[in-house]
RNA sequence: GGUGGCUUGGCAGAGCGGCUUAAUGCGUCUGACUUAUAAUCAGUUGUCCGGUGCUAGAACACCGGGCCGAGGGUUCGAAUCCCUCAGCCACCGCCA
């Protein structure tokens, strides 16, 4: 009997799966994709709209993509598809940026095992082709996880046309006269006569001769600054490089740090106080000094003192960085071989002096004493091994000794920088380098000027961004742009026999034209005068057979910097300049946002992008950043995670976060967005397993015949639509998230469909009750699911394709749809308020079915019949009545019974309906007063007419 | 060290001086349904301290109070404004 009258129901019907299975599926999406070439089926679909141009930044090119590179371009794919459905057209230009250390490191590791010499053209190409690899490798995963873009088009710093760009950007700078050359400390390798970056650096114990040495303070000086001159007086110096001794320049006291002037006998030193007992020890001195008087170190500020054994001074300046940890409080300054020795020479002018060559040996510049001219200062291996100090240590010692200034020595093992290839200790030494200089011509007012421009429409998202990169901009000194690398873009410089640098702004674009074509290896590969042949040199310049090509790169900050020229201002895959959004993580303000800045500021003297979007880093649980955390020992590739929870989930997760501030993930919050998938796609599948009889073109109703809770139900969906775009064009995916959860939960799944059930499953399947509820569900299906579309993008165009053409895949995707727009007739607060009333009655009376449910007495809550006693006085009573018939529906029971009585509030009881004489019909489980025998048995009058149909 | 940012109940996340005895959802627990079924529905649910009830304990119920990183302050009133501190994140390099 039951399985007969169950047949007679109109039960959900559908082939969307209830199961994802995500991760076996959706790279079958993917290929659909493809094979229908989408992303342009997609711009062609907007070819005439306004273009939305979100500019990408081009993720490096050396590894797999980590999760949170998959987040970056996630949320970049999800603001795409947002804004191509609100009809602008969104051309997506996906970028790589190739070029750099971190590549040119990789692959000179590989060469070195395999014992290989490759000229810097075969380096190069091997770069090239580890960067292609990843690139191929890096799309893949990319595309994987949903990012839908102009493949065909994208950009690599490393082609020639893009390469040619960058060097004609740089042109703008030089045209501009802020490119100039100065010298600058940096590592640098003797062996390999080469600069060395922080990564070529290897930490190894090394013992070094530490010495205590007197500079001389003469008697005019003393007298200048009230010190004693009765006796000599020197002021000591510790170093643990005694060969920057000769590049001396000056002497740096802290501020704040109490100096005395001490007694030794003969003689008088000056040193910090908290240092002299150390000092005393170093150079055994006895008995123990005595104090002749302390002064503050910012009272000796600009002392000259006599450097030991050339003629020159050696003026006191001051820095905050000497400690008196250790030493005698008095730092030996050498601004041509330190890092804060040099800045402290910039700030006090001094000459950035450097007498040592590329071979590490002394320079006979004039200065250098001629018997140290040619000493070298590098140890080699078999020094290291016999513990031999470097020739020019020991050269300076004699030198000192015999000026009598060394007032100790001692060894002082420490940590000391290496070259990782040639295991020597490396030098400080400070070489020429190219700089731009970023406040001539009103750069850096233009730039700051730029900032508050786009600050004024809001463009910094989150608002505290502006501070973050007017801080950076605001700070930056000048921008050293030349590297000693061979993966980049060369600096199109020319020197003559004398090292005289020749740059010009048309010569360098000339050679840009000529890299366009011919690609950067011909720079490393042509003689000057093939390159420069057909080129009109300055008057100034020498013949081209007089001039070799310089070897230096570009900083790779200028190769991604010069990305808006190379691919915005070329219209690129139908892009265009300025950029409407740039959008990376927070570090970028200091970096890609920076640098691009300064680029387009000096080229084209305004800002590539109108708006910039920044988001957070990915942290565990804890608020550690994952790379850090111990617990996640499995890669942190974003292929790990998809292959564990499927592209949507991950895509729902992004969106389910705050992405301004750091976004956490453990396997507890993947599980809830897990979860949230779920409902959103039982959701879609209840929706269409609904509409298998309902035709939208002849079925459906206008909505004024349509039934109050499905007007109700529109209602919340516009409201939902309202909100969610507000959010979405607020970048504020998170709550888009929670509204559609909220949704589905709760004014769905909890209200709208469950009172639904009834009227779907037991009326006949044109009756005009069922056929307004289908179209209420078919235009909510539409509008939600278009909502989801940027999120669960695999998920939306499935649901989407079964609900157009009952298969799984089809043609017209939803992502050729428009935003969803709620028709105004949808709206109805009237109505809304009263259900608001209604709703609040429905939780009261479900408290009051509870007991019943826990006593046994009923079980759904079709068996029960619900008693409202209340008064007309009472505004929510009212609304009872009001809506008195449809009360049964709403309450899901079988009867509503409404008594006026004098009490204030309305009170609710509940019963089973049979106590009420009613029967159950065994077709809809509804109890009604009379059941009719048919040929199905007996049923209630409803189901009999359904029967009859 | 400097600069910028963040810190709300198991999770996400509202909250922008009084409508907060902290929304909503998820999750938890208990139950129902078998007509969305690896679904669906209903109820329930923060923590700590003190007290009362119960023969004691446990459990439970009720009452009072504290807890929005910590501690101060402003205010009639603070998760919300101010200060200090702590923790965490990022940036300050020839790493990108």
């Amino acid at each position: 009997m039951a399985q007969e009258l169950k047949d007679t129901l109109l039960l959900p019907k559908t082939d969307f799966p209830m199961r994802a299975n995500l991760v076996q599926r959706e790279p079958a999406r993917v290929a659909h994709w493809e094979k229908t070439d989408l992303y342009n089926a997609i711009q062609r679909q907007r070819a005439d709209a306004p273009a939305f141009v979100l500019h990408d930044g081009p993720p490096f090119t050396n590894g797999d993509v980590h999760i949170g590179t998959a987040l970056n371009k996630t949320l970049k794919d999800i603001i795409n598809r947002y804004k191509s459905m609100r009809g602008f057209r969104t051309p997506y230009v996906p970028g790589w940026d190739c070029h750099g250390l971190p590549i040119e490191q990789k692959v000179s590791a590989e060469i070195r095992q395999q014992n290989l010499t490759l000229t810097q053209a075969e380096m190069r190409a091997k770069c090239d082709e580890f960067s292609e690899n990843w690139i191929a490798k890096q799309t893949a995963q990319f595309k994987r996880i949903g990012v839908l873009a102009d493949w065909k088009n994208e950009y690599k710093t490393k082609e020639p046309a893009f390469e040619a760009d960058i060097i004609r950007t740089f042109a703008a700078f030089v045209e501009k006269g802020l490119v100039y050359r100065s010298k600058k400390p940096v590592y640098w390798s003797i062996p390999f006569e080469t600069a060395l970056a922080e990564a070529e650096i290897e930490y190894k114990d090394h013992v070094s001769i530490a010495i205590w040495v007197k500079f001389l303070v003469p008697v005019d000086q003393a007298e200048k600054f009230g010190l004693p001159t009765d006796k000599p007086l020197y002021i000591v110096i510790w170093t643990t490089t005694p060969w920057t001794i000769p590049a001396n320049l000056a002497i740096a006291l802290h501020p704040d740090v109490e100096y005395v002037v001490a007694d030794l006998g003969a003689e008088r030193i000056i040193v910090a106080q908290a240092l002299l007992g150390a000092v005393a020890t170093a150079a055994k001195i006895e008995p123990q000094p005595t104090t002749v008087l302390t002064v503050p170190g910012a009272k000796l500020e600009h002392l000259q003192a006599r450097h030991p054994f050339i003629d020159r001074a050696s003026p006191v300046v001051l820095a905050d960085y000497v400690t008196t940890d250790s030493g005698t409080g008095a730092v030996h300054t050498a601004p041509g071989h330190g890092a804060d020795d040099y800045l402290t020479g910039l700030k006090y002018k001094l000459q950035i002096y450097c007498p040592v060559g590329d071979d590490g040996k002394y320079l006979d510049d004039g200065q250098v004493p001629a018997d140290l001219v040619g000493l070298t200062t590098l140890e080699t291996v078999e020094d290291l091994a016999a513990k031999r100090p470097a020739p020019a240590n020991l050269g300076v010692l004699k030198k000192l000794a015999a000026a009598g200034a060394l007032l100790a020595k001692a060894k002082y093992p420490h940590s000391y920088p290496h070259c990782w290839r040639s295991k020597t200790p490396i030098i400080f030494r400070a070489v020429d380098q190219w700089f731009v200089s970023l406040d001539k011509a009103g750069m850096r007012q233009t730039a700051l000027a730029e900032i508050i421009k786009i600050a004024s429409h809001q463009g910094w998202i989150p608002a505290w961004g502006e501070a973050r990169i007017r801080g950076a901009v605001e700070s930056r000194p000048d921008w050293c742009i030349s590297r000693q690398r061979s993966w980049g873009v060369p600096i199109p410089a020319f020197y003559d026999a004398n090292k005289k640098a020749y740059l010009d702004a048309t010569v360098a674009r000339a050679v840009a034209d000529k890299i366009a074509t011919r690609g950067t290896n011909f720079w490393y590969d042509a003689t000057p005068a093939q390159i420069l042949e057909g080129v009109t040199l300055p008057s100034d310049w020498p013949t081209p057979e007089a001039l070799v090509c310089g070897r230096d790169t570009l900083d790779v900050w200028i190769d991604s910097g010069s990305s808006h020229a190379a691919v915005l201002k070329r219209g690129q895959g139908g892009t265009h300049w300025p950029a409407d959004l740039y959008l990376e993580g927070s570090d970028q303000h200091r970096g890609w946002f920076q640098s691009s800045l300064w680029t387009s500021v000096i080229a084209f003297g305004a800002a590539p992008y109108k708006a910039v979007l920044t988001h957070g880093f990915i942290v565990d649980k804890d608020r550690q950043k994952i790379s850090k955390s111990s617990t996640y020992q499995k890669p942190q590739t974003a292929d790990a995670y998809i292959a564990q929870h499927g592209a949507d989930v991950i895509r729902l997760w992004i969106a389910s976060q705050d992405f301004r501030d750091d976004i956490p993930v453990d396997d507890e919050i993947l599980k809830n967005v897990g979860e949230a998938y779920r409902l959103l796609r039982n959701t879609f599948r209840f929706q269409l397993s609904n509409l298998f009889d309902f035709d939208a073109t002849k079925d459906a109703l206008p909505i004024e015949q349509m039934d109050v809770l499905d007007r109700w139900a529109l209602h919340q969906t516009a409201v939902l639509i309202d909100e969610c775009t507000k959010a979405y064009d607020a970048y504020e995916f998170h709550r888009v998230y929670q509204l559609c959860n909220q949704f589905c939960a709760v004014t769905l799944s909890a209200v709208y469909h469950d009172i639904l059930k009834d009227r779907l499953y037991t009326l006949k399947s044109a009756h005009p009750l069922r056929r307004s509820s289908q179209t209420a569900i078919h235009h909510i299906f539409r509008s939600l699911v278009k909502i989801l579309t940027p999120f669960i993008t695999f998920t939306a165009d499935e649901a989407w394709s079964f609900a157009t053409t009952g298969k799984e895949y089809s043609v017209d995707s939803i992502h050729l749809q428009d935003w969803p727009v709620a028709p105004a007739a949808w709206r109805n607060p009237e109505l809304e308020a009263e259900m608001a009333t209604l709703l609040k009655f429905r939780a009261q009376a479900n408290e009051k079915l509870e007991p019943l449910r826990q006593a046994g007495t009923i079980g759904k809550s079709l068996d029960a019949a619900l008693s409202f006693g209340g008064s007309t006085d009472d505004a929510t009573f009212r609304v009872l009545e009001k809506h008195r018939t449809f009360l049964p529906e709403l309450f899901i029971v079988s009867q509503v019974n409404l008594g006026t009585t004098v009490t204030t509030t309305v009170e609710i009881s509940a019963q089973h309906a049979r106590d009420l004489g009613l029967a159950r019909c065994p077709r809809c489980w509804r109890s009604v007063p009379t059941l009719n025998q048919t040929a199905h048995g007996e049923v209630c009058p409803r189901c009999e007419e359904a029967l009859n149909s």
